[in-house]
DNA sequence: ACTGAAATTTGGGATGC
DNA sequence: GCATCCCAAATTTCAGT
């Protein structure tokens, strides 16, 4: 789990490996090698290459929540009594399978959560009955997203 | 791109496929076949049948962006003149390519957005020179992430 | 660092229960 | 809906350059 050698140089046959491999995890290598004109081991040694570095943290399957009937996210800024709550407060959350999200933030909140909910009603639950009840939560304001007209990873 | 069929049941077995899926994309069929007991091919019909319901939206690969020298996230809250300026202004941040979400939201702000920046110099400079030019953009609200200790899918 | 080839494993279809 | 069988394809290792 290490992240901090120097900064991995990453040349642009790396590149595109990687833009094969972030849109679709599950391209064959062989595909790869095909398209781009190399071997396939070469891609091997590339590919092991960068997970050393930790460039490479892993690949997952998306799923769409909407077909389960989870169509509401949202954002909401908890403000905290003081600081000693937070680990708690934090490992509270954890405990919410509704947040997906949760960063420590400058500005006006203490933290900001992202969560996902059947509906409106299920977003309203979730906040006067799991949220608002956790000790050392004074108040939260919450966004919900309408549209999400964006979403990508960082691009290389 | 079908997304509102009656809702996909999913049953246990899907479930134990799907979290080996989503934890690491390129996890072999039969290697999943093996650990829960029934054939490869009895998991390619299941999945086949996810993918059609819509609920397996793909897989992609992650990057680790500290590795490569990005190291601070902000969401960052964004108020425009008029409704009508909207989709003009999704249209630029589009173009900026640290903007990794984009939502309209409900609330104070009209929407809100995710971004990757090098370090707090680089997110200073893509606030006044970037984000502020937009046509439109009247003010906006800076939260860093300073620590994120939740990051999942929904959980099945 | 890349290639080519060998050994092994997997993918995905056909068929039958 | 699942298992077995089967072959084409992919993965992964390794000696050679």
């Amino acid at each position: 789990m290490k992240s901090n050698q120097k900064q991995t140089r990453i040349d642009g046959i790396d590149k595109k490996i990687l833009r094969y491999l972030m849109e679709d995890a599950r391209t064959p290598i062989l595909e790869i090698a095909r398209n781009i004109g190399i071997s396939g081991a070469a891609i091997h040694q590339r590919l092991r290459k960068l997970e050393k570095s930790g460039l490479l943290s892993g690949s997952k399957f998306i799923l769409n929540p909407k077909v389960l009937g989870y169509t509401t996210t949202a954002y909401i800024g908890i403000f905290l009594d003081k600081a000693m709550s937070n680990p708690y407060a934090v490992q509270q959350l954890k405990k919410i399978p509704e947040v997906l999200e949760c960063h420590y933030t400058t500005g006006n909140w203490s933290i900001l959560i992202k969560v996902l909910c059947r509906d409106n009603e299920h977003l309203m639950q979730l906040l006067n009955k799991k949220i608002q009840q956790i000790e050392g939560v004074s108040r939260t304001e919450t966004f919900i997203s309408l549209d999400q007209s964006i979403n990508r990873q960082i691009q290389i």
